[in-house]
DNA sequence: ACGATAGCAGACAGACCTGTCTAGTCTCAT
DNA sequence: ATGAGACTAGACAGGTCTGTCTGCTATCGT
């Protein structure tokens, strides 16, 4: 992501170890309790390839969250293709998170974690707001081709129900809040289109 | 809280100096990017202080999260006193969490906040817990009082507006979302009562 | 008056954390 | 074969964190 990635991935070594490394620890138990030793270790890397691949910990902390945004965004869109229907693929993105909220790995949104424990200002920040941004215009395009008199109203109160839906699956562990709040997204969808 | 409090406070001081001062650095900056020593400085009391009185940071934490958890209890239902009407308490919560959310300071829920930056089976969660079934408990018996079929299903769907609203308070800065959460209440209040 | 209690100030220990640096190994293209 | 680049292993420095301990002071009930 950086500056050139010469040739392509050739090996499943080096830089991607550590990713999936910091993916794991830092999303299962946060960025402050994970040390950078229990990173390199759990990667099977040299602190000194750690340093002179990402300059320090934020700068691998900034990848980590980066790679989360590319992921979410890819595993979204490939779940909304299931369906036709305009008002389908909007609804289709609680399902989508009904689905991950079921996974017994999650924890939360791994941006809004990360950044309540965090010092605003830093490249936390940035890339959260990155993320809310393109979930909002995601709501907003979906509502729009679903008819949505007020795309941009609707927009944001799924975006609430999506963060709510978020919170629940991790406070209460399982995917009832994304499934309820996908019939309160029907609703709201219904009497926006009149 | 913990044991014996000999004869009620007395003086401005002491233990109340430290919860404040942590209360405010805390909930501020979160509890691991502030150290025992920035607490006791703000507070103006000495370590030892600290230490004779909570036993430990992690004791520290939860006396601070406890104190939220009352402060939150209280404010919440002294706003609610304004209205008669079942429904306009129902709705008033939402009204409280739109003047909490477009103060200057507010940085979302103070008890998700320290849930995700520590690692899970402490007094964080325990605490956290209490606080969320506090709540969950109140929206079922407003939601019951205001004559909903099934009061439970109402109060699932409000606490996911709840939590939705106390995010993008805190993400998107202001009371915009706990407005809308409170029209998407609306419209759900008078889809269970009929 | 006097002893108990509470609090203050700060040094100190021990652990941990980030980041640097040295030295050696492995692979591969030329 | 040889030299460049990527990687490993681990010591080390400097800082910060929690928690303990030693003195000193002030206040207050008896």
């Amino acid at each position: 992501m950086s500056a050139a990635s010469p040739s392509a991935t050739r090996k499943p070594s080096a830089r991607d170890r550590l990713l999936a490394a910091a993916d794991e620890l830092f999303y299962a138990e946060g960025i402050h309790t994970v040390g950078i030793d229990r990173v390199i270790e759990r990667a099977g890397v040299a602190k000194a390839s750690l340093y002179s691949t990402f300059g320090s910990k934020e700068e691998l902390v900034r990848a980590y969250l980066e790679g989360r945004h590319a992921l979410r965004r890819t595993r979204l869109l490939a779940g909304l293709e299931r369906y036709d229907d305009p008002r389908d693929r909007l609804l289709g993105v609680f399902e989508v998170l009904a689905e991950l909220t079921g996974t017994p790995g999650f924890r939360g949104c791994a941006f809004y974690n990360a950044s309540a424990e965090s010092t605003p200002g830093g490249a936390i920040e940035d890339v959260s707001n990155t993320n809310r941004a393109w979930t909002r215009g995601l709501f907003y395009e979906l509502a729009r081709d679903a008819g949505a008199h007020d795309p941009a109203r609707l927009a944001d109160q799924l975006v609430i129900l999506y963060d709510g839906a978020s919170v629940g699956g991790r406070m209460d562990r399982g995917s009832t809040a994304a499934l309820q709040a996908r019939e309160i997204a029907t609703m709201l969808l219904a009497a926006a289109t009149l």
